[in-house]
DNA sequence: TTAAAAGTATACTATACCAATAGACTTTAT
DNA sequence: ATAAAGTCTATTGGTATAGTATACTTTTAA
């Protein structure tokens, strides 16, 4: 139940950019080479990460000096499952209980297959997370803990 | 968050084992050939996986003919959860949440991470499931949906 | 006692995917 | 015009997946 390392990177740059913004309604635009130094990200790798996030529409940026990549919606709009389904694919563990890339997995009988259930419930509860967490979300509990421990 | 082939025939071939024992308490042994057949899996394939479970102390076997494997425990004390291990490692989809193999990922504050706090929330949802599952469940599912459908 | 059934053990292979790197190209502000 | 920034394509090295092949050992029934 592996989340690859393009998943890892691409998230956190999310956040990071969803992370200044917190208290104002424009969108806060950051550098690729930024948000690498930042979260020790090798930069090449991030580029493509990001721009793959920004044709899936999940990202907006602008070119030339003085550019970067910034939210393409409010940070409350953007969720962890859409981010993690561009970058990692599907959240079911197993195809033949994919909402979204379905495929049959060869069992006898899908109807009466205990395990397709039981990981039917897994994707269910993974989603369930993922679907109904926000980048705002993050930021704002990421902000609680930080002030508990009283932190930077 | 993706269930390898080893994983899902593991668990296929164990759901198998432990279907037949239902109204028994003695074990039921079949042969890989039986399971491989039945479940559509490669035949060699599932030799290995087998001997990974076995080695687990998952399953005992008998050589020789009219050999064959068998659960090493009632189906009732092996959760899905430890075949899942066995087969295809760690629940938690990043290290830093992993309660067997723990690693630091990276990031500059492991405290106050937020992807951190989800991916947590994730690997307890999946452990949830899976270590509260046992084969017995499993097969009892099966057999509520086969009434209800009036299937075989 | 020996042949066949069955599991045990290693080694190998082809393919795909991952993570990262490289380098050339395009756009934009100054 | 030039430097800063994102865009695009290709390539690389490594690892994991999903098997296949082959030789060996143990057990049992004829």
């Amino acid at each position: 139940m592996r989340l690859s390392k393009r998943g890892e990177y691409g998230l956190r740059a999310m956040i990071a950019l969803a992370e200044p913004a917190e208290n104002s309604d424009t969108p806060q635009m950051m550098q690729i080479k930024e948000i690498s130094l930042r979260e020790q990200i090798s930069t090449k790798f991030l580029e493509q990460i990001l721009l793959t996030l920004k044709n899936a529409g999940l990202l907006h940026s602008k070119m030339g000096v003085g550019g970067g990549y910034y939210l393409a919606r409010s940070a409350k709009e953007i969720t962890l499952g859409q981010i993690f389904r561009v970058l990692d694919g599907p959240v079911a563990p197993i195809k033949c209980v994919s909402q979204m890339s379905y495929e049959p997995c060869g069992c006898p009988d899908e109807d009466t297959c205990g395990l397709r259930m039981v990981m039917g419930d897994v994707r269910n509860a993974i989603a369930d997370i993922l679907d109904n967490t926000s980048l705002a979300d993050v930021t704002k509990r990421q902000n609680a803990v930080r002030k508990k421990l009283g932190k930077k």
